[in-house]
RNA sequence: GGCUCCAUCGUCUAGGGGUUAGGACACCAGAUUUUCAUUCUGGCAGCCGGGGUUCGAAUCCCCGUGGAGCUACCA
């Protein structure tokens, strides 16, 4: 069987989008489950909105998520280039259009944008579907060649075969069919002589030789274009997938009016890639077993078509939140301090080190880590342990202490100044011990009035964890 | 409007003729935790409607309805 190539094939028109970073994703998933290859090409042949800021949010977007492209731009590969830009450059869609003029299967058109538009008006006033007039077609090889010589702006249309029913079968949805009748003469070359996307498309799809174009749901309707294309053009057809779509809350396609849709924003709203990944792969796609959390290495094992939803699929935060900070629980100590610390701010970081060692530091990220679903949650919850004298102060003189509780600091303050060198975890533990013991309170009525005298909030890190980290000489100032 | 796709808890989904319709997030309750959080246990909640086919449809077929996508010299 020929090996599986997979194309990748967005336009550099905006930052990488969740619905195409998912396609991106299932492609992927897709050729490594088969050992194939991943081919990113990049689709920039409108040339007003195309833009190379946009294409390295592309690159960026896939180095981060891990997809790693083996055939690409900046990579080279047998098929290169894999900008559509440098291969209309090389002239290869004007090759393919020459062919298919000459077996007149194609034709110049002149018609002006004015007379198309006055067209389609009465198409609709008449209530009867759209379809190019033809009227191009009327045109004598004389007439042509005039026009051609006097610089006449033109375009270069199809010409769909008639009434002839267009059936293809989709991998994921089974056979769809589409009448030819109801297709527009569509462009293949535009005026400023570069390649409409069905055309540029179907021409590179076959040049690259990919196997398996997977998409999504919206391309569905340009199917059998590219269908009539490969069958003129005389190619081999590529197996088709067509992905569910992604949706916001009201269930139309995820848009920027959604909220944030780009894949930067998530990385700099504090996910992790692994999270983003997994998460991104429920989308549409399940595993066999009904597990949710997996490793990149177990949904490639596990990844195939068939398992792919045919509906579409709401894009729901508070899932990836959740899943976020199961991520987030998984690091150990030294990877969660390298992965938070991006996140804090430089004030904050400044303090941090003025006051603790590198390896405090991560005992602190630590501490509060079950309390993070994003990384940018970092900032609020180790205030606690940089506040100033001056904040402490100004919180602790707005609690109100009972008798009871003065009885306890002052044990905990007799407990610190007769414990021998630092205060471990465990040395806490065993003076909370202690003074339930000497007491006889429960526990509520001992580590509440300490928690709030030690450091001025009402919730926080584990008592053991907290104190020891603050230390023991602060401690013994607050008391 | 035309063409096309889709339809199981609020959301993501499993299930493809016989199931108490399963799981996950969210939500609610309880437990653990000094606290927030985490974790654990339990609960709430669903087959769009109508016709067929069948001994038996969530499952197969048809028709409705609803939603979505496309309808460019954008991709």
């Amino acid at each position: 069987m020929a090996s599986v190539r997979v194309r990748f094939a967005p336009s550099p028109t905006g930052n990488l989008h969740l619905g195409t970073l998912r396609t991106a994703l299932f492609s992927w998933l897709y050729a490594q489950h088969h050992q194939g290859v991943f081919v990113l090409r990049i689709e920039d042949t409108d040339l007003q909105r195309s833009e190379s800021y946009y294409e390295h949010s592309i690159f960026e977007g896939l180095a981060w998520l891990g997809l790693d492209v083996e055939e690409g731009p900046e990579l080279d590969g047998v098929y290169a280039p894999y900008r559509q830009s440098e291969r209309a450059a090389l002239g290869l869609y004007q090759a393919a259009a020459d062919q298919l003029l000459e077996k007149k299967m194609a034709y110049y058109c002149f018609c002006t944008t004015e007379e198309l538009a006055a067209e389609r008006a009465l198409a609709e006033t008449e209530g009867r579907p759209y379809v190019y007039s033809r009227k191009a077609l009327e045109l004598s090889e004389e007439e042509i060649a005039a026009k051609l010589a006097a610089g006449e702006p033109y375009v270069i249309r199809f010409k769909m075969p008639a009434n002839q029913i267009i059936t293809f079968h989709d991998v994921i949805r089974g056979d769809i069919s589409f009448d030819s009748a109801l297709i527009s003469d569509f462009v293949l070359l535009k005026s400023d002589g570069t390649p409409s996307y069905n055309f540029a498309c179907a021409v590179d799809d076959s040049a690259m030789e990919i196997t398996h174009v997977i998409r999504g749901e919206d391309h569905i309707s340009n199917t059998p274009k590219q269908l009539v294309l490969y069958d003129a053009l005389g190619v081999t057809v590529p197996a088709f997938a067509h992905l569910p779509m992604i949706l916001g809350p009201d269930k139309s396609k995820l848009s920027k009016r959604h909220g944030a849709t780009s894949v930067t924003e998530y990385r700099e709203a504090g996910y992790l890639p692994e999270a983003l990944f997994n998460y991104m792969s429920l989308l549409g796609w399940s595993s066999p077993d009904a597990r949710e959390i997996m490793t990149r290495d177990e949904i490639k094992a596990l990844f195939t078509l068939e398992r792919v939803s045919k509906s579409g699929a709401v894009f729901d935060v508070v899932k990836l939140k959740w899943m976020n900070g199961q991520y987030i629980r998984k690091l150990d100590k030294t990877a969660l301090w390298d992965a938070v610390k991006p996140f804090i701010s430089e004030g904050t970081l400044a303090s941090l080190s003025a006051r603790y060692s590198p390896d405090v530091c991560e005992d602190i990220i630590f501490s509060v880590r079950d309390n993070l679903d994003v990384l940018t949650d970092i900032e609020q919850y180790i205030s606690v342990y940089i506040d100033s004298a001056d904040t402490y102060k100004e919180k602790v003189l707005a609690l109100e202490f009972s008798e009871s509780d003065r009885q306890v600091l002052a044990l905990f303050l007799e407990h610190l100044r007769t414990l021998p060198g630092g205060l471990s975890p465990v040395d806490v533990d065993r003076i909370l011990e202690l003074i339930l013991e000497q007491t006889g309170f429960g526990k509520g009525k001992v580590f509440k009035p300490i928690r709030l005298a030690c450091s001025g909030y009402p919730s926080g890190p584990h008592l053991p964890e907290l104190l020891s980290i603050l230390g023991k000489d602060l401690l013994i100032q607050r008391c």
